[in-house]
DNA sequence: ATTATATATCGAGATTTCGCGATAAGTCAA
DNA sequence: TTGACTTATCGCGAAATCTCGATATATAAT
């Protein structure tokens, strides 16, 4: 939760283009939660392996990169299942870069 | 001048405390520009040797840090005779702000 | 010209990040 | 239980970053 882990999440291509298309993601990835039940609500969310996809990297690297981006704060992820669901954590990045206005 | 570069010169402790006592250079510095002559106008700029040693690092590690955010388009300098004076490239930093508060 | 001062650049070792493949862990279906 | 599938973790070599001391460059003073 720390700035500095915040702008170190951001300091790559990859992982600023992950924020990017979780902006929109009916844009970018292909219809989610055809797994969770209706009574879940995490709208937005997109699985792992759609992002792996979309980014082109290994699994690997991908599921690291949501974690350390989920760490900063800047995601947010619902597990259900074998599928892992990460979605912009928007309160906070509204909140961070608001501070980035005033602060920086 | 690309994005990624500014969030990488943001992701480390000391820059990212250079930019910030740069924002009130009187509060943080002794009185500069003994050395400038009346004529030229660099308001709010700091010298190197002032800077390192708030910083406590060493002199080349101060001065390629200092080119760093420069290159990034955080800081801009200024010469005269044996010094160089670095300040906040003002209207930058709050382009880049704003980019972040509608981009990100 | 020589010396002193301020800053920039170079080279290097230590640490961190990048991105991978292999494997582990968790979940679901049969 | 076994097998299939999704995601997380581990270990690694390559690349980048961190930070330093030594040295080069530029300017100023004597």
């Amino acid at each position: 939760m720390k700035t500095i882990d915040i702008f170190k999440a951001l300091s790559n291509e990859t992982r600023l283009s992950m924020l990017h298309w979780l902006k929109e993601p009916e844009k970018h990835f292909p219809a989610q939660g055809a797994h969770i039940p209706k009574g879940i609500n995490f709208v937005g969310g997109v699985c792992v392996g759609d992002i792996q996809e979309k980014a082109g990297l290994s699994q690997s690297t991908v599921s690291s990169y949501l974690n350390m981006m989920q760490k900063a704060g800047l995601l947010e992820s619902f597990r259900y299942g074998q599928w892992t669901y990460y979605r912009r954590n928007e309160p906070f990045i509204r909140e961070f870069a608001e501070q980035i206005r005033t602060e920086l």
